[in-house]
DNA sequence: TGCTTCGTACGAAAAAATTCGTACCTTTGA
DNA sequence: TCAAAGGTACGAATTTTTTCGTACGAAGCA
């Protein structure tokens, strides 16, 4: 799996917020936060087909690309940062988490079901 | 504070797992996986001296790199990875890790302890 | 003392990623 | 019907990142 770049990243964002869509779309979203020409997106997209991490319907004019596996491609991402930033521990990874105060007590309680759930 | 690059980080990670090193240290764990000359590795580290990722205590001949901040860096990229990967989501995070089955029982042990300290 | 090895400095080449200009085709609507 | 608006294709310019060549000073040692 080619893993993607900054950019390709910033529109993967986009499709896996809102589904299946057309450069025209992502291009406007882009836009909300910086400046970007229509054909640079298409462009991006165009690569990102090369490399497997989209695909296009093209039976209408108006393109429409997908993401291809998500899941997959958002576990790579994930083993990847797993490794490079906390040497491949899963643990140190939610203690920062924990430690960032970005989970809420409702969290806490879930994620303890799921671990009682796991150990069984 | 500024985003470090691929190469940059492949650099951070040897310092964070080994702790301040010299060029030549770092250098020579770069190329047990691939090959890299070692005034490469002596630009992109001055780099990051200058991007304050890094900072160099020059007092010998054999400079010797620390990074600055790690706890910061490292809860920076969180927070982006985070955002880009799982939409701001923490529990989506952590439900992929376990979904990913890479979590050991030692760590799950560890993360319930965690838990249970953040309870109180 | 010299010569070989090992260090830094730094501009510039090379490669990778990003952006855009231009050509050209379809659709739309006055 | 035909001009304007909006779509794709794609080479190439630009920018960013990465790599390296070369110069030159310290240290080590025969």
């Amino acid at each position: 799996m080619l893993e993607p770049t900054k950019g390709e990243l910033e529109i993967l964002q986009i499709l896996w917020e809102n589904g299946p869509s057309t450069v025209r779309f992502v291009n406007t979203k882009l836009n909300d936060v910086r400046t970007v020409n229509y054909t640079s997106t298409l462009k991006h997209m165009q690569i990102m087909v090369e490399k497997k991490l989209l695909s296009a319907d093209k039976s209408s004019m108006k393109h429409v690309y997908h993401v291809v596996e998500e899941k997959k491609t958002k576990n790579f991402l994930l083993d990847k940062f797993v490794e490079r930033i906390y040497n491949g521990s899963s643990s140190k990874l939610i203690m920062a988490l924990f430690g960032n105060k970005k989970v809420s007590k409702e969290e806490i309680k879930e994620i303890k079901d799921l671990l009682d759930q796991i150990e069984d």
